[in-house]
DNA sequence: CTCCTGAATAGAACGTGTTTCAATACTAGA
DNA sequence: TCTAGTATTGAAACACGTTCTATTCAGGAG
């Protein structure tokens, strides 16, 4: 338990060599990741890209799935502040959710091979990557409950509220899954959270 | 397209000798996986211990995933046998999907290390694994169309019925996941069905 | 400036999933 | 019974995640 605190997050630690260092890792393994996939993320051709020593890069990320999550939750970052600056448009609680998942979806979808690489560590990863997964939990949910209340704020949400936010965030994961491991169509996804959400925010 | 299509899909095929085989490196892979997991689900060993050639079992089962998501089918062959002999008790829906649900978690988490392992085997797996992981859906996807209609019987569900049925399933592995990666408590494994299907089945 | 210590480096080495291949055993059909 | 074709075996080799070791570097304390 030395560092990454929940206050600490994304790496803003460590000196200016060393953050830079953190992010050509980061954005080695993404360009790695957007070309090929999970499998094409080696962690000596990471090292290499990144100029780094193969012991520098397991220093800084202990594993090939805490790399990848890590990458997953630098990504979802900015997706989380955009929803944090702007106001999500749409009428009620169902098309808001729905133009916040289906603009993430879609996203996603445009680098099938770098959803595929972060997806399957996200749902590989075991409780050494608690803390990673927990930042991308939270930052979704952050964003399907401003979708929800319709307001860029970040309110506590009722027990009830937490509860369906946690169903949604559930279905969305598991379309994606379904999507990136080829047993479903792309357009799967967005049916399958649009039925979820009808169901639930009625 | 050789062999595995719906109808013989769980190995119903090749001389007794080799249906012997298989069901030898089936058991040895949920011995060990009962043992130690996913990790101590070695290809060497299982073949050691299921008294099979290295190559042999990969022609019966070309990976690791493929032979856990494999074992994780014969595991769920069973527990749907069950549903289709005996009437799945409770008054409503809602009780007979929590009855059944709550059956086979507390069933799974009798047993955590075989299911890490056959969990983390299912949601790790890629497109070549389709026709196992389609069984094994299949086989979910019946017993809860059961559990709702609270017959035996099979019959064809209403689209309706068959997205719900869908983000049970996916709320139910979700949370399977959650429990198997150690992000969350058994018990919230029942508490979080309890929540999707009583917002979806009112 | 020198020394000390933690960080970074290069490279070898290890473990386990997967592939390959030559030799042997088995089985179905003539 | 013989034979052709197929399945199985045993063993080595390969690939990649991970660990380990020896060495060098950088930057703050005195």
């Amino acid at each position: 338990m030395s560092s990454s605190s929940a206050t600490e997050v994304a790496g803003q630690t460590g000196s200016a060599a060393q953050r830079e260092r953190r992010r050509r890792i980061l954005d080695a393994t993404i360009a790695l990741a957007t070309e090929g996939g999970f499998d094409a993320v080696q962690m000596r051709t990471v090292a290499d890209d990144a100029e780094v020593a193969l012991g520098t890069l397991y220093r800084y990320f202990p594993s090939k799935i805490h790399l990848l999550v890590s990458a997953l939750g630098r990504e979802f970052e900015e997706a989380e502040q955009r929803t944090a600056t702007r106001a999500i448009p749409g009428e009620t609680p169902h098309d808001r959710v729905m133009f916040l998942l289906s603009r993430t979806t879609r996203m996603l979808q445009k680098q099938p091979k770098l959803t595929e690489a972060m997806v399957r560590a996200f749902m590989f990863a075991d409780a050494s990557v608690a803390g990673e997964i927990h930042e991308v939990g939270m930052r979704l949910t952050t964003m399907i409950s401003r979708a929800i209340t319709g307001s860029p704020e970040h309110g506590e949400a009722t027990e009830e509220e937490a509860a369906i936010i946690r169903v949604i965030a559930d279905v969305w994961l598991s379309a994606l899954v379904g999507w990136v491991t080829g047993r479903s169509e792309a357009t799967d996804v967005e049916k399958q959270i649009d039925v979820a959400v009808r169901l639930l925010l009625r």
